[in-house]
DNA sequence: TCAGCAATGTTAATAATATTTACATAAGAT
DNA sequence: ATCTTATGTAAATATTATTAACATTGCTGA
């Protein structure tokens, strides 16, 4: 059995409460969605979601990966609108990011968060964050046709994905402006790429 | 009266309440007290705190505010310490930021999450943020001292908090090395605000 | 095929908290 | 000295997460 819900039991229930807790959240833009709710909207008690989580963190922590992975098909589409080692491709990416931040903020702050678990995050790195990948790569053919082979790319994709994440952040929490209302955030970024990159280049063997 | 609590009335209770709850969060390094407890560790009973703040949101309210004040002071001292215009007072400022989101990693969020009520921190932007016009501060004083009078202090010293902001919040949430493990944050932030720096006195009138 | 087990659901507690209500006290103004 | 208002108290309420005790059913091996 795998349909709706032929008599008792679920089939993927799992499943099914990830999506309805990710509904929730889309909904209200907060993490604060009750187990009952979600329950319900899964068609089952209140009490069955404890059959697959142990609590609500840990439904949480289902829905970071779903978000995870979603982030990461949007970082592929963004990449391949650009050629493979363009700074417009990376600064595509940012501008995903941003969007991503600003249009799904209770997703993004799920997503970094910490939620006490990082060795287990830190293990399923190369299945889950598909997006980071993109970025190392962008990085990687930025620095090939720049003719900088000196460059370790996973440490300057570090530098740019922390520099993209703290203006989505404070994008996110709506404080990017909160000294200057005239900034606008994704000319911000692009600005703040340039200059990094440029710097790279500069510094080229 | 003033006192420890004479009687029946307290005499401070509202700021009493705020001391409580920032000594439970670093207590617990977490914005999860109860309101309960705050109110016993301030001497009242649990109903008491309802009087001086609508909800546990406007405690948390009133206890961003002390911890914004903590920073801004931080900030000066880092800044005093290091020549007015150097580009190593605006490290120290950032190593300073990074310090705190590590080791206040609460007080950091806290700071630094929307709870709503943008326009009215925008009002008090002035006498709250020290920390930012700090920045800000040091960055007009390079740019002086680097001939560089075309670029807007606001937007450059903007530019710097939110590179610095994204490595503390990462790291704040233990995510700064998830991908490269042998990232040292201080470090990284060093180098970014150095490129950038670079970037803009290369780009000087 | 069928008995029995393990998995997965159910309903009815339990518990922890925020928040409200109804009543008490006391400080300060008239 | 009294009256009003601000500030406390104790005793509800309400909301949720979570657990407990019991029910159903799919699957496994004889």
């Amino acid at each position: 059995m795998s349909k709706a819900r032929c008599s008792y039991h679920h089939g993927d229930l799992r499943n099914a409460l990830i999506v309805a807790a990710a509904e929730l959240i889309e909904r209200d833009g907060t993490l604060d969605f009750t187990m009952a709710e979600a329950a319900a909207r899964a068609g089952v008690s209140a009490a069955a979601p404890y059959r697959h989580f142990a609590d609500k963190e840990e439904l949480l922590r289902g829905v970071r990966e779903l978000a995870i992975l979603g982030l990461g098909y949007a970082a592929d589409e963004a990449a391949s609108a650009h050629p493979h080692g363009s700074i417009e491709g990376i600064l595509a990416g940012g501008h995903m990011y941003l969007a991503y931040a600003r249009e799904k903020r209770a997703f993004f702050s799920l997503m970094w968060e910490d939620r006490g678990d990082i060795e287990e995050r830190r293990e399923k790195v190369a299945e889950e964050h598909g997006a980071f990948m993109v970025l190392v790569n962008m990085v990687q053919g930025f620095c090939d046709a720049h003719g900088n082979s000196q460059v370790n790319s996973l440490h300057l994709a570090t530098q740019i994905w922390s520099m993209g994440h703290g203006i989505a952040t404070l994008e996110a929490n709506r404080l990017i402006n909160l000294f200057d209302r005239s900034i606008e955030p994704e000319a911000l970024l692009d600005q703040s790429v340039r200059t990094m990159l440029a710097g790279v280049v500069s510094t080229a063997a």
